[in-house]
DNA sequence: TAAGCGACTTGACCGGGATCAAGATCCAGG
DNA sequence: CCTGGATCTTGATCCCGGTCAAGTCGCTTA
């Protein structure tokens, strides 16, 4: 985490290019960086807690956060898991009242944070930026949806066999050799599972010619992750033209 | 059913006070009102299909619809019971891609339905209805997420308590006895538990107090539910103020 | 190299909720 | 009033995934 300016404005540029950003002139994009600050926060580090009053949004620069539920007694689900360059507690700004989530660091993080009234002002004067923020948590909703489906309709092996195939698809799908973005306990909690369950689970689906070793995940084929897919996925699926697929409908 | 356009009347004042329409100009409600259209539908009719391109934005005027996921085996949980004068759809105009959800009506329904084009113009020509936009989708989000904690890290009992305490809510909170808005088989669904599972659990549930006669529930004292408070219904606990609940912490 | 710790795996057991099946209740329509 | 069907309830059984405990692996540190 040794900061320059040079890796700063390499960070920025790349920056300049997500959502919510994308859509907006250079000068507004400035004006937005000059708004907001730059923190580095260490491993396991809670940025928010269920049920404070939500402060900022956060762009995650360096590492790695987390969102996740937790119960009395100390059990919690992970909501998102969020990669750099992406968003996070936007949503919560806009919902009212306090933030019913909990952000943890995973790892040693940097990221980028805009004050909550700042964003709320930028909503309103500028319709490029509303509209991104609508597709922004748009998306973080379709998550959700996906993460409800996920845990009340899908049995412990659909759910890995789906996530590596989301997985294997955001990777870009040309390589039957992937690497896990997340510790197990991680994925586990994501699933709505244990780790032992996952652990089984991932030693079942080695029939479908999947096999996982530490991080590192190896398809059979291409078309080894058929099997887990839906319609969600199907959308994304580089072969849909070609109906190659033998799980898709010619 | 009967159609006048003096209840017609009746019906957009009070859709003209609620979200997305309650922070617009008269005229503007009048150019929206021009720009759909009102349609009667009966029960059990689907109006859009998962993996549906999403066509238009619905507000119940009269009935219920609800939204759900089913997956290949017929299985299904419910996202959301909407009631009248609350939108559907909205959400997934802003996602891109296929819709994720199906909705269907509950009984015999009127609605008023939005081109998602038209939808999209107005975010973008209105920051007001942009704003209010993203209240209503923060807002859906923020029932995902309710959902989410509920079937992962909640029981059974846990689940209809929680479930039971927002409706009271509601419903006022100064009633001690109120309705169950949907039937007991959606209200399963919604929860993540079978029918027969509901019914135990409403068994169970009269060991604190809380009695379940066909649709009408009946509290013991206002307290009776307090067992399932969460930070979320917290918040609007109308009780908050003066301490007497015996949950809370002083 | 060894020690130590965290993360993951594997095994054995158990319990809660799903499933299947039968009975009760309610209500609309004749 | 009776009847048929949908909805809900109750009972009996089973199985999946959680829990607990022990073992393995791999990485860091001395």
């Amino acid at each position: 985490m040794t900061e320059t300016t040079e890796t700063l404005s390499v960070v920025w540029q790349r920056l300049r290019r997500v959502q919510p950003f994308a859509a907006l002139s250079d000068e507004l994009f400035q004006t937005i960086l000059a708004g907001g600050s730059v923190r580095n926060v260490g491993d396991g580090h809670i940025l928010v807690h269920q049920g404070d009053q939500p402060s900022h949004m956060f762009f995650v620069l360096e590492g790695q956060l987390r969102t996740l539920l937790t119960n009395e007694d100390g059990r919690e689900v992970t909501l998102r898991l969020v990669d750099p360059f992406v968003s996070c507690m936007g949503t919560v700004l806009f919902m009212g009242g306090l933030s019913p989530v909990t952000v943890e660091t995973v790892g040693e993080v940097r990221i980028f944070q805009l004050p909550g009234h700042f964003v709320r002002k930028l909503v309103l004067q500028h319709p490029p930026f509303a509209n991104s923020m609508l597709g922004i948590i748009a998306a973080n909703y379709r998550g959700a949806i996906q993460q409800i489906d996920t845990v009340t309709l899908r049995t412990p092996l659909q759910r890995i066999g789906h996530y590596l195939l989301v997985e294997h698809i955001l990777n870009g799908s040309d390589d039957l050799m992937f690497e896990l973005r997340f510790k197990k306990s991680l994925i586990a909690s994501h699933l709505g599972m244990t780790p032992e369950t996952l652990s089984r689970a991932f030693r079942k689906i080695q029939a479908y010619g999947i096999t996982i070793d530490g991080q590192r995940v190896r398809l059979k084929d291409a078309f080894a992750l058929c099997h887990f897919c839906d319609l969600s996925t199907k959308e994304l699926c580089p072969y849909r033209a070609n109906s190659d697929c033998p799980f898709c409908e010619i």
